[in-house]
DNA sequence: TCGACTCTGTAGGCTCGCTTCATGGACGTG
DNA sequence: CACGTCCATGAAGCGAGCCTACAGAGTCGA
């Protein structure tokens, strides 16, 4: 019962083929594949079989990817033990995810760690909900968000935080007739012309729960991503979208509103991988993600329409 | 964090030198002085320091000997899992402890394993009771006894488990004037002429208890371990000795008698290393123990007394 | 049918870990 | 205090194992 060759199982269920497990531990597919062949003629069991250009895991192999997972995670644990008794906060954390929420966690999260040895470095990655399970794969914390209080799709194995809700409002512009109310009515957004996301991203609901709440179809005339790029039409039409109310700015050319009577908030949560969570550095920019999205949530809870009052 | 230097530190820390390590480990002791270095280079701090002739663990040593320990058992969990998986109940299962145990538990336990692939190999070692402890490191189960229900000393690290209480009883010689009583007080005791065992054994606590019941010494002429030879002496002269009820033959010339107003039992145990317990023929093992121990004490339920009218 | 992709096999080189042999310090004993 | 013993450590050499480079075979999509 070799800890390499669990490893490489795991690694190799993790990243489902030979080749990117490859290029994953730097090394070329032909030494992953005699590892492969080692271990099976170690163990006297096929633990993979072909399937179409690649391969799978057999259940034998399952079995011990399994264990091979619990042994990381064990091995992750007295590393951290070992930080703490050094006194080490080593190495750099990998973390990605939405760039809306970075725009207001990441400054707060640096300041935190302003002075530790710890190296963050952040990916920003935009992608539907249901790919944010593959980022943690090469990042040691990824910061997704879902629109129930549920963790975000294909995290059930995976160890997830929430670090904060963040309501969901309406985006218009300033001279926009609606932006003169407190709150917006779903009956009040049918009629208007809306810039969307793209189908499947998390913020597509707001819109189908508009339409379920009114029984219309809502005109989306534009799908797109990046939040500014919204603001900037918003800010120069008669459009409305749908922003978090923590990223965007307040008191210029665009106003947001709250939605009266759909419950619109997303939950921003912090998914890693249980061996990645148990190095301590990595604990420690988690605290440090926390602290930021308390902060953020204590500095802007005042409703949009409060601050439009001044 | 190689795996291979927690084990080595975790070895270190159980057997104590490094000429041990390398005779366990089936290497020389210059190899593992040079894993030893390699280790502490690669961490970055010194792992142990000279003490005398040998060398010791440093607390840095400690922390890491012990996240060794805890990979050790889960690396012991998964192939446990592996063997069930496989159907593999494989391997030798080595077993130490006390002849006077094993006399009843062994021919059950192997009666049990049979048709198994288990290998038992049993080493008996009549050792006093603090001495138990260091039979875990050479074997995976170690039958130890205890005159209180609680394990072993030196076992408190360790995974104990109780198989039996087994009651001690004053053996007589079928003619002793005393044998014609169904139990026998203490008071009984004091004039007669005892067969003892070795100062620091489990059973010299009996001859205690009497001392402390009655207020007067007890004239030990003997101190001798094997039950056998104690048993012959027994039979032949009017001496008295204390024996455990079940290992000892009923019904020739010796006759055993329960010592009346003191509690007097041993606590039969298996005492195991928590990664040894993880393996699924040891668990194997110690569940055949467990019923061989339950059959005996149903066999033997009845008193010696009892027996004795038949 | 071709090209792109993936896994596998072979030959060769290199690294790592082990053994052998020798050295030096620590302890106990005469 | 000198000697033998025990233990750890160092240098040199060797061998197994692992990796790379390159080539071949199978699969899928255009």
């Amino acid at each position: 019962m070799d800890v390499r060759h669990l490893e490489l199982l795991r690694e190799l269920s993790v990243r489902g083929s030979v080749t990117e497990v490859a290029r994953a531990t730097h090394r070329t597919p032909s030494a992953v594949s005699q590892q492969l062949r080692a271990a099976q003629r170690e163990l006297g069991t096929p633990l993979v079989e072909p399937a179409g250009r690649g391969l799978r895991l057999t259940p034998a192999g399952h079995v011990l990817a399994g264990g091979g997972e619990d042994v990381a995670r064990v091995v992750a644990q007295v590393q951290a033990r070992w930080d703490a008794f050094r006194g080490h906060l080593s190495g750099t954390v990998a973390v990605a995810g939405l760039p809306s929420a970075a725009t207001y966690l990441l400054p707060r999260t640096f300041a935190a760690l302003e002075g530790t040895e710890i190296d963050l470095v952040f990916t920003d990655e935009d992608v539907a909900e249901s790919a944010y399970a593959d980022l943690v794969v090469e990042h040691d914390i990824v910061i997704a968000h879902s629109l129930t209080q549920l963790a975000p799709a294909g995290t059930e194995r995976l160890f997830a935080v929430e670090l904060l809700r963040e309501p969901l409002d309406v985006a218009l512009s300033a001279e926009h007739p609606l932006a003169a109310r407190a709150d917006v009515r779903p009956e009040d957004l049918v009629d208007q012309e809306w810039i969307g996301v793209p189908i499947g991203f998390p913020f597509d609901t707001v819109r189908l729960a508009v339409e379920a709440a009114t029984g219309k179809r809502i005109r989306v005339v534009q799908r797109m991503r990046d939040n500014r790029l919204i603001e900037a039409l918003v800010a120069a039409s008669a459009k409305v979208a749908v922003l978090p109310r923590f990223t965007s700015p307040q008191g210029n050319d665009v106003v947001l509103r709250p939605l009266r009577g759909i419950s619109t908030a997303r939950h921003i949560f912090a998914v890693m991988r249980p061996d990645r969570a148990e190095r301590l550095a990595v604990r420690h920019v988690l605290a440090a993600l926390r602290g930021a999205a308390e902060e953020a949530t204590r500095d802007r809870a005042a409703t949009p329409a409060a601050d439009a009052h001044t």
